[in-house]
DNA sequence: CCTTGTTGACTGACGCATCAGTCTAGGAAC
DNA sequence: GTTCCTAGACTGATGCGTCAGTCAACAAGG
């Protein structure tokens, strides 16, 4: 095998963890938790087996750390573009044609959102891991999932397609806010499970709907906050 | 271990093939795919290991079948839902656009959220099935991601209460509120992934946050019924 | 500058457990 | 007796984690 330099130094050791912890996640982003093995991770790294186990515990620590640390990543960038907003809150600009002109304290949620995609488009095994799907189970799962998962949203498009069609929805890529509408439906369906809000099924859907027809503003025109 | 009655007739086959499955489906449900094994299924079905083989090809093939299974369920489930809300309503449904909004149009649109909320609440594998999320890597994952995705909603949490203290955002539960907003995020960057809907990052967050704040009707509110 | 000793990063074969899938004896139904 | 289902022992493959050994880097002594 290519023979590596040895780590000396402490900057040494902790730029090595921080190779291992690269090629882990490109690795795991590709074939999931269970799809990957040590010595796949050794191999990306351009090390050897043993070595991995040298600078981590075990697999699962490896994953965990992993996580943390991409998902501490994002949160910073977050934060940042949030601040940044808040600060100029009142000279942004970026607001959409044909809606109402923003007032600042939307700013800064604006600004989050878009961090956080852009982060996301930026690197797209953070997608994967922290939103690991499917394709923790190999592909063949991945596919008859997403197939499974595009009935959902073929038949909501059907239905915002129709409402589209009479005028009472927007205009706009229907298939988008059809997937959204199901991932939303579902996502809180998965939380409910965790986590008891106390919300019955009819309070629930009620709340959800009315966020996706109406949504969470009080006044469309802008109050002067 | 203790002999259970022969399958003779066909129905009978038809029936410990639904024990199967039914057996499948709240062990991978509670332990995700690769947790379970077949000896797993084989003990909650109260049938031996090699019994499975004989109705089912493989550990794969079985999953991939309760899967297909449940989610036409579920499916038939919505479709039943919404065509009765469409007939209950006013029948005008073959207008042209651009008609005025018809009062009834949203109603299949509410059945079917409404029952699908209902469906997921009595039948709380079906949803660790469909979104199996970080389940399928085991407890420990589990409980560490829910972790990591609650800082995510804690962080969008504190943007939405200071929305509503301006009463710039209606009251509402907060929390739910935060994590509708950042589920959603997260699904749409994945979705990004597979499919390529042609959407820059700027399109895409402004569209969110325009769906999120105003939603999507043409008429951004009218009075609570 | 060269030799020798010590440390600890690195290697990879191997032990061991797990588990999907196979095989065949046994027994119920007919 | 024959057919068909059931049981569960068995096999083979896979992969995590270990460990005994190797060797680069550096230090001390000559």
């Amino acid at each position: 095998m290519a023979k590596i330099r040895r780590a000396v130094s402490e900057e040494d050791k902790a730029s090595r963890r921080q190779d291992i912890l690269a090629a882990a996640k490109s690795v795991f982003a590709e074939n999931g938790y269970h799809a990957t093995t040590i010595a796949d991770i050794a191999r990306a790294a351009g090390l050897s087996y043993g070595s991995i186990y040298w600078y981590y515990e075990s697999k699962e620590a490896l994953f965990l750390e992993l996580m943390s640390a991409e998902a501490g990543a994002l949160r910073e960038r977050i934060a940042e573009a949030a601040a940044s907003a808040a600060t100029g809150a009142t000279a942004a600009t970026t607001t959409t044609a044909g809606q109402p002109p923003s007032p600042g304290a939307e700013a800064p949620f604006r600004a989050a959102v878009r961090a956080t995609i852009e982060f996301y488009d930026a690197d797209r095994d953070l997608v994967k891991l922290l939103f690991r799907d499917a394709f923790a189970l190999g592909e063949s799962f991945e596919e008859h999932l997403a197939r499974i998962q595009g009935l959902f949203v073929d038949d909501t498009e059907r239905l915002v397609i129709g409402l589209q069609r009479q005028g009472v929805m927007q205009p706009g890529p229907s298939r988008v806010v059809a997937f959204a509408i199901t991932s939303l439906i579902g996502q809180l369906a998965h939380r409910r499970l965790v986590t008891d809000d106390g919300l019955s099924a009819e309070t629930l859907s009620d709340f959800l709907v009315d966020l996706l027809l109406h949504g969470l503003l009080v006044q469309p025109r802008s109050a002067p906050a």
